[in-house]
RNA sequence: GCGAGGUUAGCUCAAUGGUAGAGCAGCGGCCUUUUAAGCCGUUUGUUCCGGGUUCGAGCCCCGGACCUCGCACCA
């Protein structure tokens, strides 16, 4: 029976009725669009078709096709409809996937009856679908598939998003990202890239003999950072864990184990504001390296994200660009990268500051228009005026060393200058994206600091880390690479959730 | 947690306190090489939720939810 939709205007409203689908998902019967695409299931299934295909074998993706394309051949592609022109007896529609489109035509004279009906009548733009055919070229010079065979591999009951303003709303693009991966070629291009830099970086840790290892996420004491941890419990042992803010402390009992190149890539989580530059969870480079120190690691950071630039922003003067394609940024990452010490840095913005009393530093940075609160330290004030007009400005690599040691106080101390640590920071696109640090290994020193910075939290202390230093951890150079961040520099993306393709939000309320 | 702005059709967005609209998508029609296809016709609403003011509220007031930006928190 030809059983097209507009031969059968009764149909939809037999599956009007919501009440007998699954509950997950609610589904607003009161939308027409929904219950048309519901009832297109029917027609489909009338024409003796399953609307949720299996096995389709593909030759060639859809972008691939297009990018090595030649005429005449014998093609398989699958692929989502992403636009559709209608011409009567002659169809033409996009088949996509996150890589490309390739363009089919279908003429009615070239496939069955039901086929043309199933395309007509059962099929909307959002439906995946499996396309045989040969390859040719349009008259206006468009590579496509001459259909011959038409295999429905899903119904989609829900429409896509604008197919000229895409998604725009942050939420949706966040929460409901296959949206915005449909829709948005600068994310499907962001999270490409992104995924194939995660891959560079352990390539390249790898070939320089890192051996990547996997330490634990839940620790009973969580360490390694100062940051407010996530807490659960583990029901056997009726104990708190808590989510690791750092694998520090594990990748160093690794040195002590004699490994003498190890690195971990993997999630952090700190439980503290969401906001542009953070999410709860964010991925995390360390890696530590023994007989080195903060200044060989800055030397493998410094040519790690370059080679990563070459790789995948075509050099090192990146332009980034607003949705408008208007560069708002450059970023010259060309070598050598300026190192500078922390005290020399204020030292430009005023020269004398280290000169003046702390009341006068107050009053001095009012004057420079940075806000500080009473209860600040000293050091603090300086600080706020480091992140305010220098960080926050830096857009070029910035390694800042000599950095007093009040602010990294588990860092290995300077010889010439006992004030500043071994350590450096670098900044680029006015974030801090890597530290990286001549470890402390002297674990009396160590259990010294830990116990000054724990405070009242004594039994935040890791025992068993301490028990491991004292063991003996060779000297070693470390360092911290937040992914995101780097994500972000590479690909010009302004918040961090444009890089992370699930970041938190609110949970929806499902009431 | 604090401050500012926002929430209208499936999507992107309009609407001096006076009949809630456009484009796209959808649906019907025409077209056998189109590509933001085109042309003709046409449908779609808990204006985030709950109160209030008013003859009358998408718009004004109060409360709430959520989103965005900023601040705070943040080795």
């Amino acid at each position: 029976m030809p059983a097209g939709f507009r031969h059968c205007p009764d149909f939809y409203r037999l599956f009007m009725d919501p009440s007998s689908s699954e509950s997950a998902a609610p589904v607003p019967s009161e939308s027409e669009l929904l219950a048309l695409r519901r009832a297109k299931l029917e027609v489909i299934r009338a024409l003796g078709v399953d609307p949720f295909g299996g096995r389709f074998d593909v030759t060639h993706r859809p972008g691939e096709l297009r990018a090595a394309f030649a005429e005449g051949l014998a093609v398989r592609v699958l692929g989502r409809i992403t636009s559709w022109r209608d011409m009567g007896k002659t169809q033409f529609f996009d088949v996509s996937d996150l890589g490309g489109r390739i363009q089919a035509f279908l003429n009615a004279k070239n496939v069955g009856e039901t086929e043309w009906t199933l395309l007509k009548d059962g099929i909307d733009i959002g439906d995946w679908v499996g396309i045989e055919g040969e390859t040719f070229v349009t008259k206006m010079g468009e590579p496509s598939v001459k259909v011959t065979a038409l295999t429905l591999l899903s119904k989609s009951l829900r429409p896509l998003p604008d197919k000229w303003h895409g998604v725009t709303d942050p939420e949706i693009k966040s929460r409901q990202r296959y949206l915005d991966l449909v829709a948005n070629e600068r994310s499907r291009d962001t999270f490409l890239k992104r995924s194939l830099m995660v891959a560079e970086i352990r390539r390249y840790l790898q070939d320089r003999g890192f051996l990547e290892v996997e330490t634990p996420m839940l620790q009973a004491v969580a360490g390694g950072a100062a940051a407010r941890p996530f807490v659960t419990h583990h029901n056997a042992l009726n104990m708190p864990f808590y989510l690791r803010i750092a694998p520090e402390l594990y990748l160093k009992r690794l040195l002590v184990g004699g490994y003498p190149k190890v690195f971990e890539l993997n999630r952090n989580f700190r439980n503290e504001g969401i906001s542009r530059r953070h999410n709860p969870e964010f991925t995390m480079l360390e890696a530590y390296w023994a007989g080195a120190d903060f200044r060989v690691m800055a030397d493998l950071v410094e040519d790690m994200v370059c080679q990563l630039a070459e790789k995948f922003c075509g050099g090192l003067r990146l332009e980034h660009t607003n949705a408008a394609g208007e560069v708002t940024r450059t970023i010259n990452l060309e070598r050598p990268w300026r190192r500078a010490a922390y005290k020399d840095l204020l030292r430009e913005i005023d020269p004398s500051w280290f000169d003046y009393s702390p009341e006068r530093r107050r009053e001095r940075a009012a004057e420079l228009g940075v806000e500080i609160s009473p209860a600040m330290e000293d050091y603090e004030v300086t600080q706020q005026i480091f992140e305010k007009l220098i960080e926050e400005k830096t857009f070029d690599p910035l390694f800042v060393t000599h950095v007093p040691k009040e602010l990294v106080p588990l860092a290995r101390q300077n010889v010439d200058d006992p004030s500043v640590v071994d350590v450096y920071e670098l900044v680029i696109n006015g974030q801090e994206i890597s530290p990286g640090y001549s470890e402390l290994n002297d674990p009396v020193v160590q259990r010294q600091r830990l116990l000054d910075q724990a405070g009242e939290e004594v039994q935040s202390l890791d025992e068993e880390f301490l028990l491991a230093l004292e063991h003996g951890m060779p000297s070693a150079g470390g360092l911290g690479l937040g992914v995101d961040r780097l994500v972000m520099m590479l690909t010009g993306a302004e918040s961090i959730r444009d890089v992370i393709l699930f970041p938190h939000l609110r949970a929806r309320d499902q009431g």
